[in-house]
RNA sequence: GGAGAGGUGGCAGAGCGGUUGAAUGCGCCAGACUUGAAAUCUGGUAUGGGCUUCGGCUCAUCGGGGGUUCGAAUCCCCCCCUCUCCGCCA
């Protein structure tokens, strides 16, 4: 959620922002709404105002006349009825026209709401201006020494690469068709030294997080209510990518839906609160199954591991002061830390500056990672596939966006202090998704002889073991 | 799944139709006393919104929403949540 005063003030700037980022929103409509409600609130306000310092006087003097009128009869008794009637009139009259004013703010109320939660956070001036991810700017890229991206795997290896699919079937790591027996499309089953590697990769990421990067492990819920969803900025704007977990038709409380990334619950932590400063920055990682129902993107990389309906991911999340450059150094920080993880696996990588029109709703700034995957893209002339990056991470910075949503703020000053709350900054970043990071793990392990070499940094999560095959 | 109890400020806990945005205690902040601290005393201490001549004024909020009433934390309805007992269960 975008900062109405902040709208009022600029309605340009936001105007503007929606249109980079390729979303329609209605901002004159926004501020005509607003204009109006307030208009109306302090006609209201000055009814009630009224209305209250009426009832603090006719108060008491009713009461007393109610307790005269008892034991009288007659014209004596109707007198005083009549005296109550009349004290009364004056209130009953505004009521009428602070419920009339009430009543049209109750109409425009939640049109007002709805516009705003679909007003997008302008990106920032330095975020480069495109349609979509084909627009994105590369800032970087890294490989292990002695392999160069610029030479095919062939060159760099000396023998042509297979792919993650290949491996998979040769190795016994994955059952693709018991999956979508069982489950149906984009679903898969890991088995064997599929799972273990899966697991390591997992366990490694997190450990790191933990023990060398100083996060909070944390656990928290993949089946979440919808204030969750919208707090967090995934609703509306994503909600048809959400499963939907159906308990109100049968006679549940309320429906859930089952959350794409586990930065729902590490953020639905400390929503509704406000938080002490010297608890910022919270710094949260957790490792959950994560949902995407995938629509739209029917007939994309339906083959393997790429995209699927259920992975699972180690998410870090910080929570820090309303600090533009401390958002800026934690989202630097955070990009670090998986340049480290990926690093220390040997994989190469690079850095994508997504450009505006890649953000989302919610982003000011996204950078996303993808690894090198060998036998990704399309085919060379004799064959083999030429290799491709593959999007393994995305890190993004909100500023008090998703805060703002879900009502997460600090006292500036420490908990004595006076003075106003202050919205709190958000930031994500991916650490690990598996399976989708096993393929560049499977491809640049690969040896020639077709069995995969594990990664040194995997080995202690995997009983010691150097090779599959 | 069955039966019951309950949701009040940072916490504990009163109030159950009228100067109650809310007693009291604890906590916290400031001041006094003190060489300093403790103890004691005094004062202060919710959140959000609107208006403002920036001195303030004002509205809403006692789980959430609606209703009754001149007036609701208090009465009525719906919803959400928590707890206890029994049953089932990884």
């Amino acid at each position: 959620m975008i900062d109405l005063k902040q709208l009022r003030d600029n309605p340009a700037r936001f105007a503007l922002g929606a249109k980079a980022k390729n979303v329609s929103v209605d901002v004159e409509r926004i501020i005509a709404l607003d204009a109006r409600k307030r208009t109306l609130q302090t006609e209201f306000e000055k009814l009630r105002a009224e209305q209250n310092r009426l009832a603090k006087e006719i108060g008491p003097q009713i009461g007393k006349l109610k307790g005269s009128i008892k034991g009288k009869h007659g014209a004596e008794a109707d007198a005083i009825q009549h005296e109550i009637d009349a004290l009364s009139a004056k209130p009953v009259a505004l009521k009428a026209a602070s419920q009339a004013i009430e009543s049209e703010i109750a109409t425009l109320d939640p049109e007002l709401q709805q516009l705003l939660l679909q007003v997008p956070l302008p990106p920032d001036p330095d975020v480069p201006i495109g349609k979509g991810s084909e627009d994105n700017i590369e800032i970087s890229r890294w490989a292990p020494p002695g392999y160069d991206l610029a030479k095919s795997f062939e060159a760099n290896r000396g023998f042509k690469p297979r792919t993650h699919l290949q491996l998979i079937e040769r190795h016994g790591l994955v059952s693709f068709e018991r999956g979508v027996k069982l489950a149906g499309t984009r679903s898969y089953i890991l088995t064997g030294a599929g799972m273990l590697l899966h697991n390591a990769i997992l366990r490694y990421a997190f450990d790191t997080m933990v023990h060398t990067h100083g996060f909070t492990p944390m656990s928290v819920p993949v089946i979440v209510r919808e204030e969750a969803m919208v707090g967090t900025g995934f609703f509306p704007a994503g909600r048809e990518q959400a499963y939907l977990v159906d308990e109100k038709n049968r006679g549940g409380s309320h429906d859930s839906f089952l959350t794409g990334t586990g930065e729902v619950g590490l953020m639905g932590v400390h929503m509704d609160e406000i938080l002490d400063e010297t608890s910022l920055p919270v710094r949260y990682v957790t490792v959950s199954t994560c949902f995407r129902r995938e629509a739209g993107a029917a007939g994309k990389d339906t083959a393997g591991l790429y995209r699927i309906h259920q992975f699972d991911k180690v998410e870090q999340v910080v929570i820090c002061r309303a600090d533009e450059n401390e958002s800026r150094a934690w989202h630097k920080k955070m990009i670090g830390f998986v340049e480290q993880l990926l690093q220390s696996l040997g994989l190469p990588y690079r850095l994508l500056q997504c450009c505006t029109g890649d953000l989302g709703v919610k982003n000011a700034d996204m950078v996303d990672i993808e690894c090198w995957m060998p036998g990704r893209g399309e085919a060379g002339p004799d064959g083999t596939p030429r290799g491709e990056f593959g999007e393994t991470h995305s890190a993004s910075r909100l500023y008090d966006f998703q805060c703002r949503r879900l009502n997460m703020r600090y006292r500036p000053g420490g908990a004595g202090a006076k003075g106003e709350t202050v919205v709190c900054h958000s930031l994500n970043n991916t650490v690990a998704a598996s399976p989708r990071i096993l393929i560049p793990i499977l491809e640049m392990y690969q040896n020639a002889d077709g069995s995969i070499t594990i990664p040194s940094a995997l080995r202690p999560y995997m009983n010691g073991a150097e090779r599959i095959g």
